[in-house]
Order: C-alpha cells, then structure tokens, then sequence
DNA sequence: GGTAGACCTGGACGC
DNA sequence: GCGTCCAGGTCTACC
C-alpha cells in the first residue's frame, strides 16, 4: 500500500523527524540515510503494521507491504497527519524568528514541528522515562517497555509496536521495575496506563482540546510522574509552546548564552525568553546555543 | 510558596 | 571486580 499526504508549506521531513530525540525510540526506526522514518504501530482494527515514511514533492510518502482496507487507511492518514504536525501553521512565528539571527534559519529549514507518536499515550509514557535520567537510559527503558509488551507484526515476531494501556496496565510493579528497569517510575506508567485503560483518563482527547494552556497544563501535571519539564514538553507536542522545557541542558545553556556561566534559576530560563510570548517554547527550542 | 531529601539507574572513577 | 560518587526531574514532608 502507497499513500500520499499533502503538508501546509513549507515543510521538510528530515526536520520533523530530527526535532528531537523521538526517532530514536521503538518502535520508531530511523533511516540510514535519515532520509525516512519507519514505526511499527497497533491500527484501531487491531492490526499491526509496518508503515515507512519519505519525503515527496509537497508532502509525505507513505509505504507499507500490508494490504488494508479502506478503514485501515484513513486510520493510517490522520495517525500521520497528527504525527507529523501536517496542518501545523508557523507563519506567525517565522515572522517573528526572522529578526533574530540565533532563529533566523528557522523558516528556510522548515522548523516548528515536532515528532509526536501515533497516541498521547506514548507521548506521555516516553516523557516519565525521559525525567530523572541519562538519555542512553531512557532508550534503554523504552526498548525494554516494546519488547516485553507490545503487539508484534506477523511477519516478524521481533518486530513489536508501542505496548498498549491494557496490556501495561496487566502487567505488575515488580516486573517493570526490575525486568523492564524504570525503577521509581514503575508505579507512574502502571497507574496511567490503568486510568487510561479503565478508562477513567481520556489522554488522547487533550489531543485537540480547547483548554487554555495554562489549564492543560495542569490537567496534565495531574498524572503522576509529571511535573513542570514533562508538562512542557507535552505541551509542546501538543503544539502548545507558552511554556519552556527546563531542564539542567536548558540552565546550563541560558548560563552559557547570558549569564557568563554563572548560576541560572528555572525562572530566569523563563524569562529569558518571555518577550517570544506564544512562541517562546519554540523559540528555546530551536535557539542556534553555538557560540559565535 | 520555598526547600530539603528520597526515589532509582547506570556511567565514571578510584582502588 | 568492587565500592563510591554523581547526574537526572518529581514527589512529599516540612517550615
């Protein structure tokens, strides 16, 4: 199966992907050329599937060896769309990036979008394993997460998706703490992968929700495990970007930039970049930090 | 509202 | 090989 998305100009896959370290998680894939991405993903039908993504004149080509029905590709089509940020609109910001020479190659790059998972779900999952640890940690715990617990494609049973609220919320503390080694965060990705399974928390309709930011903000600190840099970054996959994602690499940067390396509070990160207003989470995100 | 300490893993380092 | 130290956000108790 081939199917083509058309994106909202510009836009460049190779910045999507590469707009953080998402492309390194299973079951994201990425290309040795990183020209492309591949994901394996649980379909609403059930199904699993294989899906590689390039880039075609206007937007994304999107492959997979599956035969699906109808049902199954529109499926695929809004998961990509919403993954991708096809519809993201940047116009506004790149006006405003252009007069500052540490964002002006924002526009000519295509950037502003960021990699989200096929469900907020993962998102929210991949961002508790992000807090309170090395990187190379984080990949480890996620890797650890796929393997034992998601759905594998038939055609190659190593190959697995994303584990799904009901199959994490089958699963016991001890097992994830020792075997899967999320240690402390074990009791976090249990009870949200419980509420979501019961269905007590609907995550994926803070998708599109009309909440102020400042509201899902803290509708998301709710979730256990959650705190002020991991409702950032969510917010920010949500295409919110009132709010910065501080963390110890943002102090020591802000240090760096304006502060002469000296000691650096969260606040002050927040006001560096207060005069962004609505942008400024994208504007620290994409902020050029080398040194001229 | 602000602060201190616990939580847990794994890498770095010294012995 | 073993022990110790440290980095990394969030949560909770306490002031």
């Amino acid at each position: 199966m081939q199917l083509t998305l058309h994106a909202r100009q510009p836009f460049s896959l190779h910045s999507v992907i590469y707009s953080h370290g998402w492309c390194q998680l299973a079951p994201f894939k990425e290309d040795a050329s990183q020209a492309g991405l591949s994901l394996i993903t649980r379909l609403e039908n059930s199904q699993v599937v294989e899906l590689h993504l390039s880039e075609t004149p206007g937007g994304v080509l999107i492959e997979t060896p599956e035969t699906l029905d109808d049902q199954a590709i529109r499926n695929i089509s809004e998961m990509i769309n919403w993954m991708l940020g096809l519809d993201q609109e940047f116009s506004d910001f790149y006006a405003l990036a252009g007069a500052e020479p540490k964002l002006a190659k924002a526009a000519a790059r295509a950037q502003g979008r960021i990699l989200r998972s096929p469900t907020l779900f993962e998102d929210v999952i991949k961002t508790i394993l992000t807090t309170n640890t090395l990187w190379a940690a984080t990949k480890r715990m996620n890797a650890n997460l796929v393997a034992q617990f998601g759905d594998s494609l038939p055609t190659n049973l190593e190959a697995r998706a994303f584990p799904t609220p009901a199959s994490l919320a089958a699963a016991d503390e001890a097992t994830l703490r020792a075997q899967t080694r999320l240690g402390y965060r074990a009791p976090s990705v249990l009870a949200l992968a419980q509420r979501v399974a019961s269905g007590e928390l609907d995550l994926e309709s803070l998708k599109h929700s009309d909440l102020p930011s400042t509201e899902l903000r803290k509708r998301l600190q709710t979730i256990r495990g959650i705190g002020p840099y991991a409702s950032a970054n969510l917010l920010m996959l949500l295409g919110r970007y009132n709010f910065l994602t501080v963390d110890s690499w943002a102090i020591k940067m802000v240090s760096q930039e304006w502060y002469n390396g000296g000691p650096v509070t969260p606040a002050q990160v927040e006001s560096a970049f207060e005069k962004w207003g609505d942008w400024r989470g994208l504007a620290y995100w994409l902020w050029d930090w080398t040194r001229v």
